[in-house]
DNA sequence: GTTCACCGTAAACAATCGTTTGAAACTTAC
DNA sequence: GTAAGTTTCAAACGATTGTTTACGGTGAAC
């Protein structure tokens, strides 16, 4: 029982500690000492912070991506079945059923992809870029043709405008539904919300590149 | 010229600093080195790191804030001017004409207002909603009735994903427009990309709701 | 010329960080 | 039961962090 559970008790309180306070300010003595192992486990299983940084990432995006793209390949059997709604619902289905109904690991985990960009860990965008690089631009080659007559660049920050708002919403997923209550009264289901943010962010793909040709030369400097 | 200069100095060594590294990632040892001066000046004059973090968001945010106030007063004059893009326009008039052509500067400062979302530094929220919640709330109230239609908690969700949306482009600016040149070979130029982002959060504030009505119940538990 | 308030400086402070060490404890295999 | 290999452990390492101290310098007030 040894090397396995001390090793996924690493990731489970590193997961969990990176998410709510970021990765410079979780001390590898706080992680150790909430899983329940020595603090020199961490170096010995996995040789540095650095390493257990990637390692969480790698635990999760592993079946993720695995799971977006076996969809991304049934929905390419159907070529007139892909648009922006489809192809965004395969995201958020994709996290649904990988991580089912534990809605507390897939807002932890958003939370650190959100910290990943943020955070200036650029150690773990060239780890992300290295190792799932492609399974983006899989996606990116398919969103293009459900969104004619958008240029490379606005199809770019577009795609960019879209993972912004998701990334944002469920890193902050508690914070906000906290404020949504207050102000509104209501706490919104998951399902609810998700619906909305998937709304948002198809209106954002579909209209933005009419709107804003309009507004100013596309120079692009 | 002793104290003014002094101040002046580390308030541009931090901001600058902050911006690239994060307020963890940056220590007073290189705010202070950067910045010419001695090390325990930082704590004189400002008390503590955290008091120097909020005067550096305090000297950028004063003017900015001014300045949309005074923008929505103007606005508030010509009601019927009142819409989803003359209040999104308010908001990116008001940060390029307070830095000017500064881009520098205005990105920077772009990074500065994510990360006070993202990094989990709540002292820095804290500030910030006691001192400038008056200013969003009468953004709010205007732009409610700009979005007819919209149920309160719609409205409440719409708003925070656009808000998501220029918060993690704006604290990822240096980086994304990296990617951009990587993939399109255009790094695009700030009134681009202010541009493309304005129209893609009107076309998602706009056209949610109508959409997401028929894709779910409006439960909200 | 002395006083006084303010500012700059070098040095040290205590605390915390990630990492390494060397030996004990354990598991596995023969 | 012994040897080999793996994992755990307490302790220490060197480096860096924010902060404080004690002293020197400056310039205006009177």
């Amino acid at each position: 029982m040894a090397q396995k559970e001390t090793v996924e008790r690493i990731l489970d309180a590193a997961e969990a500690l990176f998410a709510e306070r970021g990765f410079a300010e979780t001390s590898l003595r706080t992680i150790t000492s909430t899983a329940g192992v020595n603090l020199a486990a961490v170096n010995y299983h996995f040789g540095s912070k650095k390493a257990l940084i990637q390692a969480v990432f790698e635990r999760f995006l592993e079946p993720l991506v695995a799971e977006i793209d076996q969809r991304l390949g049934v929905l390419e059997q159907n070529p007139e079945s892909i648009n922006v709604e489809s192809l965004l619902k395969v995201l958020s289905s994709s996290i649904y059923d990988v991580h089912g109904r534990n809605t507390n690991r897939a807002t932890a985990f958003m939370r650190l992809l959100g910290l990943a960009y943020t955070q200036s860990q650029a150690h773990v965008r060239n780890f992300i870029a290295d190792r799932y690089g492609e399974a983006f631009q899989r996606y990116a080659r398919l969103l293009k043709p459900a969104l004619p007559g958008a240029t490379d660049q606005e199809l770019f920050w577009h795609t960019h405008f879209a993972l912004g708002t998701a990334i944002f919403t469920m890193s902050n997923f508690d914070a906000l539904r906290a404020m949504a209550v207050n102000d509104t009264g209501h706490r919104g289901s998951v399902d609810f919300i998700v619906s909305n943010l998937t709304s948002f962010m198809a209106a954002g793909l579909r209209n933005a590149s009419h709107d804003v040709a309009a507004a100013v030369g596309h120079d692009g400097t």
